[in-house]
DNA sequence: TCTGGGGTCCTAGGACCC
DNA sequence: TCTGGGGTCCTAGGACCC
């Protein structure tokens, strides 16, 4: 029986998702930034128009992006979140075979579906996302998931198909492909477009001609895969399953570079319990513990210098307590004077599902609980109370440098200044709607 | 002044073993 | 005199994704 798909893709996603609680800015220029302010990683379909590519730092395109009135955002990822389970929510009623590929685009496997009238699905789920969500979406469907990108590539580009794309003969399977540039192709890299110019290879229909056995000694398994599955050859099935993490990094930017260790240490500080707080949440625990810090790789005129270490827990972990002390380790370790970071973090490594924190297996009694998790939990249940910004209560190292200045801001702190509210997921800022 | 953050998978090469 | 070859595991780095 020969495999079908379709891919559900948000349209802009960021920036749909603030227009959703801010009608007026429908059909105006609309760009989201990435944390820190720095560059640009969603762009309404006028900002596209005006030239201003994707990934570009924001000091750079300002001037465009005022001269033209684009509203731009910081981004909100507690909104976005949201908005994105709601999208997916919807998809679940459609298929029972859902696989959520990433916050904004999920594969539906059709299997079964042959028969049906495609068109007529698609359309129905497009508009019942809309309604429901307040969110556009692109649907492409073919019989291999990197041709069902290509699809809802395509359609993106062609308003005309009117947000579906459903690509299953042979014949229209080529014309698209021709006029999809290999650039646009999900597995082909910036590496690859470049070598490919030289070879004379433009569109995804091009890269089909070159033949297997080239393929797979110069691009390996990735690009022989890739390569099958254009011809219409699935090499990628539905992971209806997630696949539990292996990793997890909590890093940021910082607005400057950092010399001094003990700012380094309070970043880490606070790096190591928002990766803590991702495992809890996750049922997970590590077993080693890495911190890291990088100078800044634009600045060629400083030297540069990139540091890490990695600690091995005694006891594989998911405590705040344990994960910082191993971080400081790390750190220390790995930290050489003289050198501005401008960025640093903590990755957990080894992780491992938390079984003995399963209630319905091993429910630990309330005397076995060390006290170092009941602290933990402690700290846990009065963050949870409200949804702020920020924790409420840390351990004393988070911040420490920040009170020892005085209250003045240590210089690693994000910068953030244009947020929107977060409509969906805080009591506070719930957005007011008048009736006249 | 100002350039994101969080992931996965594959490969090549070294260490080690028999 | 003679100086192999194959397997496994680990790691670092590359490439790619959104």
């Amino acid at each position: 029986m020969t495999k079908l798909f379709a891919l559900i893709d948000c349209n802009n996603f960021y920036v749909s998702c603030e227009r959703v609680f801010r009608p007026d800015l429908e059909e105006r220029p609309v760009a989201v930034l990435s944390n820190n302010d720095g560059c640009i990683v969603a762009r309404s379909a006028e900002v596209k128009a005006l030239g201003v590519p994707m990934g570009a730092p924001y000091f750079k395109v300002r001037g465009i992006l005022t001269a033209h009135g684009v509203e731009v955002f910081s981004s909100n990822y507690e909104l976005y979140g949201d908005m994105s389970a709601r999208v997916m929510s919807v998809l679940s009623r459609f298929s029972p075979d859902v696989e959520v590929y990433s916050i904004d685009e999920a594969f539906i496997g059709l299997n079964g579906f042959q028969d049906r009238d495609l068109e007529a699905y698609a359309r129905e789920l497009r508009t019942t996302v809309k309604r429901w969500t307040g969110i556009p979406v692109s649907v492409g469907i073919a019989p291999t998931k990197t041709l069902a990108k290509l699809a809802a590539e395509r359609v993106k580009k062609k308003p005309v198909l009117d947000g579906v794309m459903v690509l299953t003969d042979p014949g229209s399977i080529q014309i698209a492909m021709a006029a999809t540039p290999v650039s646009d192709v999900w597995g082909v890299g910036r590496r690859w477009v470049r070598r490919f110019k030289t070879l004379g290879v433009y569109t995804a229909w091009d890269f089909t001609q070159q033949p297997q056995y080239w393929v797979r000694k110069k691009m390996g398994v990735g690009g022989m895969r890739t390569h099958l599955e254009l011809q219409g050859t699935p090499c990628f099935g539905l992971k209806d399953q997630p696949r539990d993490r292996k990793s997890c990094v909590a890093s940021r930017s910082f607005a400057q570079p950092v010399t001094q260790l003990d700012d380094l240490k309070e970043a880490v500080a606070t790096f190591a319990a928002r990766a803590g707080k991702r495992l809890r949440q996750g049922g997970l625990v590590a077993g080693q513990v890495m911190a890291f810090a990088h100078s800044d790789r634009f600045r060629k005129d400083r030297p540069q210098r990139q540091v890490a270490a990695t600690v091995a827990l005694v006891t594989p972990s998911n405590l705040t307590q344990d994960i910082t002390r191993a971080a400081f380790q790390a750190l220390q370790r790995a930290y050489r004077p003289g050198y501005g970071y401008k960025r640093a973090g903590v990755m957990l490594l080894d992780l491992a599902p938390a079984q003995d924190k399963q209630p319905t297996l091993f429910a630990p009694s309330k005397a076995d609980q060390s006290k170092a998790e009941r602290l933990q939990s402690a700290l846990d249940r009065i963050n949870g109370l409200r949804r702020t910004r920020h924790d409420l209560v840390s351990l004393g190292s988070v911040g420490l440098v920040m009170k020892q200045r005085g209250g003045k801001k240590g210089g690693w702190h994000l910068r953030r200044e244009h947020q929107s509210p977060r409509y969906t997921t805080a009591w506070a800022e719930l957005p007011t709607v008048q009736a006249e």
